[in-house]
DNA sequence: GGTTGACTTCGAGCCGACTCGAGCTCATAC
DNA sequence: GTATGAGCTCGAGTCGGCTCGAAGTCAACC
């Protein structure tokens, strides 16, 4: 429990360190996508603190790998709400990482049919053979 | 070289075996996906053969790793102009093949961020000290 | 010959997640 | 004191890839 220094991040800071536009952080933050309210100084410009910026590469993860905003919203709703909420978080993220295995199980298949082709292509024209590739050629599966 | 049957599939016998609705089929001929044009019966009905099932097929691996659809366009169009073109078609196939293994790899990294939460959850909510994951914990990274 | 069902075209609508721009306010640097 | 630059709000626009629905055609069956 570190009360030590305590940057106070403007949006352009953050937006460097995340890799997130200033348009996409004000975004997020109207989406509801931060735990607490986004503290504002007194010209009412966003000030943000280091967890902040944390919690926003955690979302740029899960934004990555492809997790709704509603989601993520959900996810921060319930860290407000604090104790008592912890089965729920577990199972949204329990759940989205069902989903993003299931998608590289998916890319890998595509992996599958793609390198096939590129063999195929590879060989051909090593060989110098590529016309065989021609469409109605016995071996030719699908272009 | 098979000069057997000519099986004619009707657009929902092609929407049944590529999984792709009847709507997107006629949309990925607009779109110019097909290598052919599709053929029509006496009635201007759509007539598909084994072949373009077999390229859906394809499409929609390609399609389910990402590939947009003006680059398939492209592939097709260099398919249908014939020998000459393989240069440029296996161009394509490696570029997306690139962009799909940056995507997994992409896809293992917020996987890796999302196990070490699951862990953390899972480890908590088992010893029934979930609590000390709130907010201001030494160890909270980030909720 | 009427009903059904599968097909046709066309244009519009939708979705999520940004992305942009106009017009404004501030604070600091010279 | 004014220019610069960063920030603000609000509303509208964009993009890709479908997705839908209305209105019509056609063949096959009863």
């Amino acid at each position: 429990m570190t009360t030590a220094e305590r940057p106070r991040l403007s949006i352009g800071d953050v937006s460097e360190r995340t890799g997130l536009t200033r348009h996409t952080l004000r975004f997020y933050e109207q989406e509801g996508l931060f735990v607490e309210p986004v503290s504002r100084d007194s010209a009412g410009r966003r000030v943000f603190t280091e967890q902040e910026v944390g919690w926003l590469l955690v979302c740029a993860r899960l934004r990555a790998s492809g997790m709704p905003l509603p989601d993520i919203r959900r996810y921060a709703d319930l860290v407000r709400q604090g104790p008592g909420t912890e089965h729920e978080r577990l199972a949204i993220l329990q759940e989205h990482r069902e989903r993003v295995r299931a998608q590289v199980a998916e890319l890998h298949e595509a992996l599958e049919v793609i390198d096939d082709k590129v063999a195929l292509y590879e060989k051909r024209l090593a060989e110098g053979t590529a016309d065989e590739l021609w469409r109605n050629g016995p071996e030719c599966d699908n272009l």
